[in-house]
DNA sequence: GATGAATGAGGTTTCATTCAT
DNA sequence: CATGAATGAAACCTCATTCAT
């Protein structure tokens, strides 16, 4: 019935039908039962690919990691950069159900062991350092408000996008998503750009 | 054996524990033997004081709002009252570890049934109705910068609570908590009060 | 609240209790908990009034014994007398719900440990007994067919009495139960009795 | 360890070996793990082969209708069809120990839910259908006594069938089993037929 | 006599994991 | 590589029973 496939492709498979499922229905449904038959197999066959379901936590965190790193990115200036992945991880809530949720949800961190929360920290980190890397080189060039702390900012530019996921899941956008994307964005950008003559 | 106690008092202990354990160990713990094992009880004791564990999720969820809302409220001008909340929001992640972890981790949507998602999202609101009061009133009385889109700022306020929290989580602050605070604030405030002669 | 009362009343009224929620609702929620709420006592009290659930089906037998001779006994002929005794089994099953089926129902001789079935078989032998007697009596003064075996008649007639209570139970019964009462003593008479000038 | 078996296989073994605990030893030990021993398997295992309790009680049913069905039918006249069925079931007592009880013991009903009754009692119904319609075609050919009442015959036989099967679970019967199925018979035949010339 | 908290044993069910086929 | 039966451990929950109050 089920087409055989080499382990490399169901490994993939596996771990993107995991993040659907946590996404989707909560840790509680993260089970090999239901990741196959989200696959399409059974659930011993899961066993065949990986070694245990804390080898597919895994997998899902580096799945994650791909998914958020094949995001846009912009090469023009840093402010340009930085609104490029804001609107990206704005957008994505819409788009892409669960990823981002999972990534801000703390739920991974406690499916694995000690180093759980260290490899999510990590993830999440890679996002800061991006935000603050183009704060730093648009603070160089003179595109911010010269008062402006970076470390605050990077907070608050980081803080902003899980708002915006948070106040999405919870149905508290006060005007559709795409507009709030916008306001969102121009809200952080008069926060943090130095007063312009041109919009 | 155990102390006999009220039920009353098992059920805030049970409760408190849940939150401990949540916090702490993640949804995975939240089990009736391991939070039986915290309050010093047998696992089948647990529900002669709940009926079952949607009961205790709820209790959970009530817990939280209570010790959410029993943080200081100052009675002066808006930005000063957003400010005490903002604070007190920021140092509870070091104070009460797990709780507001637990508040933006999603997990207890998926603990719960169809409700559970529809009580987290009111648990907080509570919180993004408060920031919107305080910056309603403050953009009536002139204080905060003329261009300010409010729903904006209700995003930039609540999501910069949850960025400290999550950068605390992950030990990715660059400076002692206690600074990160103050700093934090100032960012928000420089964001979106008007300008003042003194500071 | 509850008013206290003696033991020797409690044990009635519990006893009672239980064979209500038997005859209504089954085995399954014969529990020291439903009785208790039936009684409207706490469960726990059951046991200062019972050793254990076990005497308590035992108070049920004994109860059930009292109810069943309770019924109304002819003094007449003795053909009389079991036309008494069916039609009063008989329309038993309308009135006292689940105090029939729960003697034919073996239900309890489970409940209880190796004299169960011994206890349950002697309570169905007191009805067996009786019509033994009325049929034997019968047969000596001539009012039975010739060629009647009485024991084959014994087993008819308390035969027919379970059958109509489990055609009554199961909705089956052709017609109101008042009116296949009298025909199914009808049935039965001409089936033992002599052929009779006079109805 | 235990030979591996399809799952066909399990599910009537399973359901074989609950007919067997219910009939012997009543709804009382009909659990999961009592099952799971008699039939060699560990309990969770019994849930590999069926969703929960609820579908084995059905299956129970399903296997019971089996067995009554496969009991032999003869082609004969009315009557001896009758007599047939009636000398199989109460044959079947000292054979298929404990099967006819929990046909008519009303251990079933309880364990399901709404349809539990319902399904019983069209179970039962069965049986009662199969002596209607042979009495019937006798009447009509002449073959009872003329002022028979059909559906009070029905009663009469149905229900001496249960009384035979209860008198022997009692150990109430005064001869053997072989000679009172005969005697029983003859009783039954004898209150229903017309008078015959030759026996 | 009654309460209400606690328990231990046991029941159903889920689930990761193994392994013969 | 895939299946499907089996398992052991653990989860939730029920229940008879005990006992301090």
């Amino acid at each position: 019935m089920t087409s055989r496939k080499s382990t490399e492709e169901r490994r993939k498979e596996i771990a993107d039908a995991a993040i659907k499922i946590i996404g989707e229905r909560g840790l509680r449904e993260f089970t090999a039962a239901r990741i196959a038959q989200e696959v399409g197999i059974k659930d011993g066959t899961i066993f065949r690919h990986f070694k245990d379901m804390n080898e597919i936590t895994l997998a899902v965190l580096d799945r994650l990691q791909e998914l958020l790193e094949a995001a846009p990115r912009s090469t023009g200036d840093p402010l340009e950069r930085l609104e490029v992945f804001v609107l990206s991880r704005l957008h994505s809530v819409t788009v892409q159900r669960g990823i981002q949720s999972l990534l801000f949800s703390d739920q991974l961190s406690h499916a694995l062991g000690a180093e759980g929360p260290k490899r999510v920290a990590a993830l999440r980190n890679r996002g800061r350092e991006f935000v603050r890397s183009c704060l730093r080189e648009a603070a160089e060039k003179g595109l911010l408000r010269e008062d402006l702390d970076i470390e605050g900012a990077v907070l608050l530019v980081t803080g902003t996008v899980m708002g915006f996921l948070f106040a999405a899941t919870d149905g508290a956008l006060p005007a559709p998503a795409g507009e709030m994307e916008r306001r969102c964005w121009q809200t952080l950008r008069s926060a943090l750009a130095r007063k312009q003559v041109l919009s």
